[in-house]
DNA sequence: ACGGGTCCAACC
DNA sequence: TGGTTGGAC
């Protein structure tokens, strides 16, 4: 666990804890036997030898190095083991690595803000821990140091020709003469070594990484910049800066001393300019994000070449599995953390036979998420399908069709977004959430902003905003009879036509004589409640049952997407009175309630269920938000005098450092920036 | 055909 | 404001 400490422009001290080789070391504590030895962890073994994504150390010292095939790897060190991703649903599975990302999330944040910035690297803000131990034990005044914290890299201290390493630090460490400063990173120092021994306790592996622990004072940082190549700061690997190299001429990130504010921004806009600017210096605002938990969920996986998935059964089939996980994470972050997505997303990459431009942009598209695995499954091959239709153009369908050999999809992911925590008190409702949703107690309100631009809302509100495309779906594939029941089929060898001919054979081949402007979208719009629940397993008829019509009437005030409980609670931030949004929300007249939002969702019907608990815990809300509230914050920043900050509450000393930051601003439109030379120096612009 | 994620800024 | 895209790691 190599970690490296800093301090920020504003004096906090800040360890980056970056986990190197992390898919190795945890393989290597489900195996123990594999501690020490050259290691690597590589996925789908298949094509020469599969892909490393991991390499130990004692590997990398046999040469082996990341982005090899597992073959290559062993003819450079035959006796490596070669571990593999565990796989599930036939897709890398990195669940295990995550749950031991979170492992060590929970160890650094007793000490600290943490944030997650990826499944193997958070950073970890010891301010305060450190100025409780400056105060209780004083670097200088400790006599027992740690081996680890000796063997800490202090960036500027030299260490001269046959002295003893470990003796200078110790100097440093605690010497007196130090800045205030310097002696909080000391302390920092302290408690990162102190964190290293209790993950190597817990993860049980061998300390891998030569340089483990490096401190950097803030006198050193300006010595770090001037020879630090451009390419090796964070951001800067990329375009940005090729750019920085090619159009300005920067090798190090020191050179870009010499450009003015204006200069970068000139070139690179305002918030980037400014950015360079700062960090050319080593001015870095940004706080810790005090974040343990990830804001998206993903499942994906890519179909290289040969593998393309070329018909929609495939596709389906893979959305299945993709699907069947994002799920299932959806649902242990609802019981473990009490949060609810928002958003379901698809993406894909695909290309079409015959076009020069072989991987034309597969459009992206998203949609209000559904809690309950099918209901996720099916509203992603929705959006495929519209997305499908949208790629081969709404001309070309009509000749070709979506069934047709001319297209290929590379890859496919589905996401989850918008993840908010429920409000705290209500965990009843999590409860409700917990087991599966059943889904008779789902009403089929299918995909909202997907098919708007297809389907014009009618004047009276278009209660019933679903395509063509999904009322085929529902059609086509009634409940219970979507369903693909035998992945595996598909999983194993990548064949299509996993034993679904009847299903292959219901796929939606209408699709080739359906107008292109999706006119024929509104013929379907005629039955208001075909995309209703039935109420059993049934499969959905044109015909409501009285009983679904009740259903919508009952549920209905969430379609405009007034309801949710989330809604609830900002429309009540936003000043509504709660007694007004009751009033709403309880009542039958669905178009007062609506404003924006999403379309319902079952979590929202079941909001309604608990209600009245939310009602309950309502008047506890806080008012601060309220505007009276906000009145009381409308002052002049600059006039406040600084020194009483210290003696507000933390959290308001919180939000008063939060001005003091540089404040990204709005960029300039292009059209603006285009009128000067500036253009030139544009970002990759070819 | 460098995989599978995750986050962010910019754009519309 | 929110969906969508592109980039970075």
């Amino acid at each position: 666990m190599p970690v490296a400490k800093r301090e920020t422009s504003d004096g906090r001290v800040i360890a980056h804890v970056d986990m190197d080789c992390f898919y190795v070391q945890v393989e290597q504590r489900k195996q123990p036997n594999l501690r020490g030895l050259p290691t690597a962890v590589i996925q789908y073994n298949s094509f020469k030898g599969g892909a490393l994504i991991a390499v130990s150390y004692e590997a990398r010292n046999f040469g082996v190095k990341r982005s090899m095939r597992g073959d290559e790897a062993k003819e450079v060190c035959p006796q490596i083991h070669l571990v593999q991703v565990p796989v599930a649903r036939g897709k890398a599975d990195l669940n295990s690595y995550r749950n031991a990302g979170s492992e060590v999330v929970s160890i650094l944040s007793k000490k600290g803000r943490c944030e997650r910035a990826s499944i193997d690297e958070v950073y970890l803000d010891l301010t305060d821990a450190a100025e409780t131990m400056l105060l209780e034990m004083p670097p200088e005044a400790r006599e027992d140091i740690q081996e680890e914290v000796l063997n800490s890299h202090v960036l500027g201290l030299e260490i001269k020709e046959g002295s003893d390493a470990k003796e200078e630090v110790r100097k440093w460490f605690r010497r007196s003469d130090a800045t205030y400063q310097d002696k909080l990173l000391a302390c920092g120092a302290f408690i990162v070594a102190d964190l290293r021994m209790q993950m190597l306790a817990k993860l049980a592996s061998g300390m891998n990484k030569p340089a483990q622990q490096t401190v950097v004072p803030q006198s050193s940082v300006g010595g770090l910049l001037e020879s630090l190549p451009i390419k090796k700061m964070r951001q800067l690997g990329g375009k940005l800066g090729s750019s920085l190299q090619s159009d300005l001429g920067c090798k190090t990130v020191g050179d870009l001393l010499q450009f003015s504010e204006e200069k970068l921004q000139q070139c690179y806009g305002i918030n980037t300019g400014t950015w360079l600017w700062n960090i050319a210096r080593g001015i870095n605002g940004e706080q810790v994000e005090g974040r343990l938990l990830p804001k998206s969920h993903g499942s994906g996986k890519t179909f290289p070449g040969p593998q393309a998935l070329r018909t929609l059964v495939s596709v389906q089939c893979w959305l299945n599995e993709l699907c069947e996980e994002l799920s299932e994470r959806l649902q242990s972050d609802l019981n473990q953390n009490k949060r609810i997505a928002h958003t379901l997303t698809l993406h894909a990459r695909a290309y079409k036979k015959g076009e020069s431009d072989s991987h034309r942009k597969f459009p992206s598209k998203s949609c209000p998420l559904r809690y309950g695995t099918t209901k996720i499954q099916e509203d992603a091959l929705t959006l495929f399908q519209a997305a499908l239709r949208e790629f081969l153009g709404f001309y070309n369908s009509k000749t070709h069709g979506s069934e047709n050999n001319n297209w290929g999809v590379t890859s496919l992911s589905v996401s989850a977004s918008k993840i908010v925590p429920i409000p705290s008190g209500t965990h009843s409702i999590a409860k409700y959430f917990g087991g599966q949703f059943p889904s008779s107690s789902s009403f089929n309100q299918p995909l909202g902003n997907a098919f708007e631009e297809a389907v014009p809302s009618s004047p009276s509100g278009s209660e019933n905003c679903s395509g063509l495309i999904s009322s085929e779906l529902q059609q086509n594939y009634p409940e219970e009879d979507t369903e693909i029941k035998n992945p595996e089929a598909c999983l194993h060898h990548q064949d299509p036509l996993c034993n679904l001919s009847r299903k292959a054979d219901s796929l939606p081949k209408e699709s080739s004589h359906e107008s292109p402007a999706g006119n024929e979208d509104r013929t379907t719009e005629s039955e208001p409640y075909r995309d209703l629940p039935a109420k059993d397993p049934t499969p959905l008829s044109s015909t409501p049952s009285l009983k679904t019509v009740e259903k919508k009437r009952t549920a209905g005030n969430n379609l405009k997407g007034s309801c949710s409980i989330m809604d609830f609670f900002n429309n009540y931030q936003n000043s509504q009175s709660s007694l007004e949004h009751k009033n709403v929300t309880n009542g039958h007249d669905v178009k007062t309630a609506s404003s924006s939002g999403h379309p319902s969702t079952q979590i929202e019907q079941a909001a309604e269920s608990c209600r009245e608990e939310i009602d309950s815990n309502i008047g506890e809300c806080s008012v601060p938000n309220m505007p009276q509230g906000r009145q009381a914050w409308d002052y002049n920043i600059d006039e406040i005098d600084h020194s009483v900050i210290d003696e507000l509450p933390p959290e308001i000393q919180q939000e008063f450092q939060a001005w003091l930051r540089p404040h990204k601003r709005p960029n300039v439109p292009k059209s603006k920036r285009g009128s000067s030379i500036t253009h030139y120096f544009l970002p990759d612009k070819k």
